[in-house]
RNA sequence: GCCCAGAUAGCUCAGUCGGUAGAGCAUUUCACUCGUAAUGAAAAGGUCGAGAGUUCGAUUCUCUCUCUGGGCUCCA
């Protein structure tokens, strides 16, 4: 028999001469797509262009544009990385590179303890196009692990990754497990080793499958150096990571470029200095803001919808202070699991005090503060509280990640028979909350125990997993499991939303606690006259204002929607003579509770609504002459067309319907 | 906390191979009074992040610290 047939993606079947390839396969569909071809599906299996079909195999021929293709593209780039930094710094020593989202890394270990600099990072960037324009060739071959060992016997990552996979032997490998998952994209665990040669000098230990050689890439950029622990044990040692993008086409590279570029002016940290809406003065110390007048509007309308919402949603609102007694976070346990994280202690003649971290124990003590009836419940306790973690240095973001912030707090004390209404009703109430703010894409997350780093037995903690479980599967909300990310005391609920260009925040967060009632011995008098403990649910909408108003400005980009808009509407005198209708008509819009400002005719107009327009303003309003006349104004609508001649009383309504759609009560 | 890169006017940045600094925008003033994205001129604005060291002299070189950016780790 010489010849062999195939199965194409297309269900179509063809007959090849034996030995045929993936690239032959390609080669009988188009040369286009032996060009656009940079690996093969093989009966289901990601294979090289270039080996060998057997008899009777599907093959789908894996293009770059495709993820699977921009995959291998990328894998395939960080090896020739790997072997143009062994070339530039001999006896370099090479750990994993793997793709990623978007691009691929490459982790070393470079001579002499030497980090890379920005210039070798252009060295290695030439060396690689000079690898890539020589087109060498990406040659497999397995050996046994013995052999591997030998092989690498002076890439000491590689032998210790060898050796992990050995010791693994035939066990089934869980690509979620942290501790394998990395390892077992570079080994095949079945017993054999298969590398990847490219020159007589350079081969690399990988499962594959590469492009067919070097020529196939080159629309890729270097990005940045970064330190990063070897197998992400911090205690281990600090190899030098390369990040890099690489895609299929030019076009692809510069669109994606572009797209960080885009990404890059939507920057939360740019804008609130733009938009003068709050700063980090140096003087504070790292990872403190100070909200300007204008952001200050804004998180006021935030919050006052807040208190608004959990108002109607029949919570009481309670206040706390910001430092406590060391013995309150001894009996929470959060001086036991998170000291390093707290600011140092206030030795005080009467006690050691420390800043609060969380609100949760001053809620409980509200609860217990006097005995507390079944029909209280469910208790439902919020502050907008201020807490203060000491987030290390290096962790520091803006406002997504900062040392003192305010949560939207709320402690939900219940029967174990409302836990399910109460936490399905509650994901109602966080979704409604969100789409307010313009979010419309939500993920949730149910993150589990983790035994290492929690306390309460495992019926407890199976008690409140299945709860939350439970309360999601009932509402609907579709989710995905969070092995071990839990809290020490309970597992939660996490949801992300989607912003406008399609990043995921992480926000609204759902807990369930049976831990801390019973450390604070919380207690209820049941129907049945006879004590019972409360359990509590911890929740959060925005997770902290700070870092809410840091996610609102990327997913606007600054452009606040008339709700939240520091200013609605500039009014712009044509001239001076216009100055004293632009104040009475602002002075009219503010009695009806817009927020204006007027900026006078001391500088040309067109300058003038330049520099609104900067502001992100939602309408700019000119006045001349004839609106002086007819008790009218330009209209001139953030994203929008200018109207000319609308009366004041018209835009007046049409403002307030701007405002109210902002704020839709779902 | 770890690795790398930074910190110069309110903002964005240039510069000084060691001799105390400059632009644009913003600000203020003057002129211009203009109908939808940058009028012109002038003025003012900086102990060049902080401290120490080397030096006749440090914003510049060295060290430490603080803060920032990108990662890693962490995130109640």
């Amino acid at each position: 028999m010489s010849e062999i047939h195939i199965t194409l993606a297309d269900g179509s079947q063809r007959s090849f001469a034996r030995g045929a390839t993936a690239t032959d396969v390609a080669m009988s569909i188009g040369p286009r797509l032996v060009k656009a071809a940079v690996a093969a599906e093989v009966n289901g299996h990601e294979a090289d262009l270039n080996v060998a079909l057997p008899d009777g195999a599907s093959v789908a021929i894996i293009t770059g544009d495709s993820d699977g293709g921009r995959h291998v593209l990328r894998h395939s780039t960080s090896h020739v990385m790997a072997q143009a930094v062994t070339q530039l710094f001999p006896g370099a020593k090479f750990s994993i590179g793997p793709a990623i989202t978007d691009g691929f890394y490459y982790d070393f270990e470079l001579p002499g303890a030497k980090t890379f600099s920005d210039d070798d990072l252009v060295a290695v960037d030439k060396r690689m196009r000079e690898i890539i324009a020589s087109d060498q060739p990406f040659v497999r071959s397995e050996m046994s692990i013995d052999d591997a060992l030998e092989l690498f016997a002076d890439q000491p990552y590689k032998c210790e990754i060898i050796e992990r996979v050995r010791a693994l032997g035939d066990a089934p490998v869980d690509p979620d497990d942290d501790d394998v998952g990395v390892d077992a994209g570079e080994v095949d665990p079945g017993g054999t080793v298969s590398v990847y040669r490219n020159t007589p000098e350079f081969v690399d230990m990988c499962r594959g499958p590469h492009v067919p050689s070097t020529g196939k890439l080159g629309h890729f950029k270097l990005m940045k150096v970064a330190g990063a622990y070897w197998r992400g044990n911090e205690k281990g040692p600090m190899l030098q990571r390369i990040y890099g993008t690489a895609w299929d086409s030019r076009a692809a590279l510069d669109e994606h470029l572009h797209r960080l570029v885009e990404a890059e002016k939507r920057d939360h940290r740019r804008l609130a200095v733009e938009l003068d809406l709050l700063s980090f003065p140096n003087e504070l110390g790292g990872g403190l803001a100070v909200w300007h007048p204008k952001g200050a509007i804004v998180r006021k309308q935030m919050e006052d919808y807040s208190r608004q919402r959990h108002q109607d949603g029949g919570y009481q609102f309670v206040y706390t202070p910001h430092l406590a007694n060391g013995k309150l976070f001894e009996t929470s346990g959060h001086l036991a699991w998170y000291k390093d994280g707290m600011y140092p202690p206030m030795e005080m003649d009467n006690g050691t005090y420390y800043l609060k971290p969380m609100n949760c124990p001053m809620h409980c003590l509200i609860f217990r503060s006097r005995q507390r009836s079944y029909r209280e419940l469910p208790l439902r306790l919020f502050e907008l509280g201020t807490v203060y973690r000491y987030e290390r240095a290096g962790t520091l973001h803006g406002l997504m990640r900062i040392r003192g912030f305010t949560q939207d707090d709320s402690h939900i004390y219940c029967t174990e028979d409302q836990l399910q209404d109460e936490i399905a009703s509650l994901l109602d109430f966080v979704l409604s909350v969100l789409r307010a703010f313009g979010f419309t894409d939500f993920t949730a997350y149910l993150s589990t125990r983790d035994a290492k780093k929690s306390v309460g037995s495992d019926e407890i903690w199976d008690k409140a997993t299945e709860a939350l479980r439970e309360a999601l599967v009932r509402h609907g909300l579709p989710f995905k499991v969070k092995p071990g990310d839990a809290a020490f005391y309970g597992p939660k609920i996490d949801i992300d939303v989607k912003d406008a260009i399609g990043r995921s925040w992480q926000l609204s967060t759902i807990q369930c606690d049976f831990t801390l009632p019973e450390r604070f011995d919380l207690e209820y008098v049941g129907a049945d006259n006879a004590r019972h403990q409360p359990i509590m649910l911890h929740r959060a909408l925005f997770g902290s204002i700070e870092r809410f108003m840091g996610v609102l400005i990327e997913h606007f980009a600054g452009a606040f929607p008339a709700w939240l808009a520091p200013v609605q509407a500039r009014i712009l005198p044509v001239a001076t003579a216009h100055e004293a209708y632009a104040q009475t008509t602002a002075d009219a819009l503010r009695a009806a509770g817009f927020r204006v400002d007027v900026v006078e005719a001391n500088d040309q107009l067109g300058k003038r609504i330049r520099s609104a327009k900067l502001d992100k303003l939602p309408y700019v309003l000119v006045v001349g002459d004839d609106d002086v006349a007819n008790h009218t104004l330009g209209v001139n609508p953030r994203g929008g067309e200018v109207e000319r001649n609308v009366p004041v009383d018209d835009f007046v309504a049409r403002l307030g319907e701007d405002v109210d759609a902002g704020v839709v009560l779902a």
